[in-house]
DNA sequence: ATGGCACTTAACATAGTGGTTAATTAACCG
DNA sequence: CGGTTAATTAACCACTATGTTAAGTGCCAT
């Protein structure tokens, strides 16, 4: 389970790769939970929770506290940041391809007249 | 190899999760390649660029097309724009969490004026 | 102290990942 | 045609991931 990833930017898209475990991040968003909170909306064991929270726990995404016999959960955004900061290099990018196909879809509605820039408005 | 995974954002953060894959987008982001030109620089065999490629072709994240013998790969950034969308909604998050840790930074500063916390810092 | 509650850890089954080498397909070239 | 180049597919390997159930840990209550 513990794999030795060393590399943070793969441990934190690695943690988001589930869909449970973005869930829980989710839930995390709108305030702490403890373990058993967390897993009571999944159709899943808890020690199964326990290591989607082990991998988020490691990955950064979140911490634990002890209060007696509960864990409160918290979520960390910090890698999350990281990962958004790689995202961000690909924005400029994305944005031209958007501009490409609203080059192509205004060429289909009126093609062939020149070289016309007419934002077609959907 | 080809996981039934069927969600979207977990395979693209699963073809994300990889630094080889991470690095061939990054090299992609600066124009197309073809396979070969894209294997140079990594310490590892053809066929298994060519399974990373295919990771991130069924993810949606490339493109391949065929010019005679070689195949040309092209960047597709709309998985891209998806995953940062999600990541986008813990930007409010991260930036209260910064605020908060000004707030802690300060206290270390001027401390012990009144509500005091005994925050020993690691 | 004993018993329940909240979790974690252990042991296990199954399947996926990421790499290898060898064989195969397909296109080009003499 | 036969040979070379470009890339994929096949077969295999070691390791990782995700779930299970059962047992263990530690706190709290009666």
């Amino acid at each position: 389970m513990l794999s030795a990833m060393a590399d943070p930017l793969s441990t934190t898209f690695s943690a988001l790769a589930d869909p449970t475990r973005r869930e829980i991040l989710q839930r995390l968003s709108s305030g702490d939970a403890t373990v058993g909170e967390l897993a009571e909306p999944f159709a899943m064991s808890l020690p199964a929770i326990s290591k989607h929270l082990t991998v988020l726990e490691r990955a950064g995404l979140i911490t634990k506290s002890r209060d007696g016999q509960r864990r409160h959960c918290r979520i960390s955004v910090a890698p999350l940041q990281d990962a958004t900061s790689w995202l961000e290099l690909y924005r400029k990018h994305w944005e031209s391809q958007l501009d490409s196909l609203g080059d192509y879809l205004a060429s289909i509605h009126r093609p062939s007249t020149e070289g016309d820039h007419e934002e077609t408005p959907s």
